[in-house]
DNA sequence: AAAAAACGTGTGATTTTGACACAATAAAAA
DNA sequence: TTTTTATTGTGTCAAAATCACACGTTTTTT
């Protein structure tokens, strides 16, 4: 069972784009390399598949390694494996995806790996073909939560309709109609008013809502349809 | 600039899911494996990634074998990388989707395989995990041609709307309605009616249309909504 | 007490959707 | 040659969804 024998073997990473929400602005979780090669510029988090690791938990460790955190909603999006994408030697990376409530991650984890949670308008250029993979990311955040209920995973458990709006407003840089929105979001059912206030706020106190987890995992294909079609896109 | 020396290497297969459709059923391109391991049972197109060979350019190197077709409409779906789903040796295979115009193909090159184009309904099982990489490649199809214009290229240049609608049920295995369906189709603007006639249908013929290259880059992101939304699915 | 800011709900015109009817065309049958 | 049959092309209408926008309410600030 020996006829795999003369066929080439690769080293395969694992990078992950890993997208936060502050509040206001959509941020992901870069570091700052202090490592060869291209040490001192910025890169995405990855690391090297090992022996008997499987894909995802490769994935999974890396993500706990940055944030301390389990349980994160990841998606595997892509390999990418230009044959010189890494100067060193030829390395395949799979990028994962993932979305994080970036007020519960540890932040002692993220210091330790010079890391830094970076505004995406402001994002500085990256090493290798992390650009590339970042853009993909950004497209694919975008299409997925327009049609899939998604946005909540970078929410804390119970937030408010205002606060979904700007999460949705700042994945797509635009602004929304305040009314149209709450309703079409009430629509889908999948949010349970839990009665309570935002504390927080300012002015008038808005209703914290949270996911209906039932609802949540029945309609996660059927979200369709979240984002408006403005008149006249033709 | 040899500190990536300790880490594993890994095979690196691909493996291509190859849709076909001949007008009524939408089928597969399967080999009957005449090589160990598994010889004698069904799988998918695969082989291994080369040494300075990018990814797509092995998937398509593996589908041109196949089916001798260059400029084969391709989409990477997912790499599969759990430990053991090779027995001989782990092997991680990035997984293609492949949409061909079946009756294009080169016979010979499908003949000197093993290779049979497979109704999708009647399937028989697979190798490995590759029953899985076909569920999932089953499912992108009915993603993607919901909400993308890539039903055309299963279809030859010139094609009828009763043709497309013939696909589309294919593909999702419902009845459409006639009139909606072309109505939906045409708003689109993606259609050229080319005053040509279909000559081979039976009764009245049906006009022959081609797609508008130029509005199909263009909207290829904007082709959303086009599945029926069944009254009550909530 | 009034002003300012943000929340919650409602309304109506327009567009899109889904269900269905009818006329036109071309081959096959009578 | 006429009739039948199968299939294509276009139209109608009620129901639903979408979008733009108005008004009243709640809470903090002045």
């Amino acid at each position: 069972m020996e006829q795999y024998s003369h066929q080439s073997r690769f080293l395969v990473a694992t990078d992950c784009i890993i997208f936060g929400f502050d509040g206001e602005a959509l941020n992901m979780l870069l570091i700052k390399r202090n490592f060869q090669p291209e040490k001192g510029k910025w890169s995405l988090m990855g690391g090297f598949l090992q022996d008997k690791e499987d894909l995802e938990v490769g994935a999974k460790r890396i993500l706990n390694d940055l944030t301390g955190l389990d349980d994160v909603y990841i998606e595997q999006l892509k390999t990418f494996g230009r044959v010189d994408r890494d100067p060193v030697e030829r390395t395949l990376s799979v990028v994962f995806f993932a979305l994080i409530n970036q007020h519960q991650h540890d932040e002692g984890a993220v210091k330790a790996h010079h890391a830094h949670w970076i505004n995406l308008n402001r994002k500085p250029p990256l090493i290798f073909d992390h650009d590339e993979m970042t853009r993909l990311a950004l497209e694919h955040l975008r299409y997925q939560a327009a049609l899939h209920p998604i946005g909540f995973e970078l929410l804390p458990e119970k937030f408010t309709i205002p606060q979904l709006q700007k999460l949705y407003e700042a994945i797509y840089n635009m602004k929304l109609d305040r009314r149209n929105f709450s309703r079409k979001i009430l629509s889908t059912g999948l949010l349970l008013n839990t009665g309570e206030k935002d504390q927080y706020a300012a002015t008038k106190k808005a209703s914290l809502y949270q996911l209906d987890e039932e609802r949540y995992k029945d309609k996660f294909n059927s979200f369709w349809h979240f984002m408006p079609h403005p008149a006249g896109q033709d």
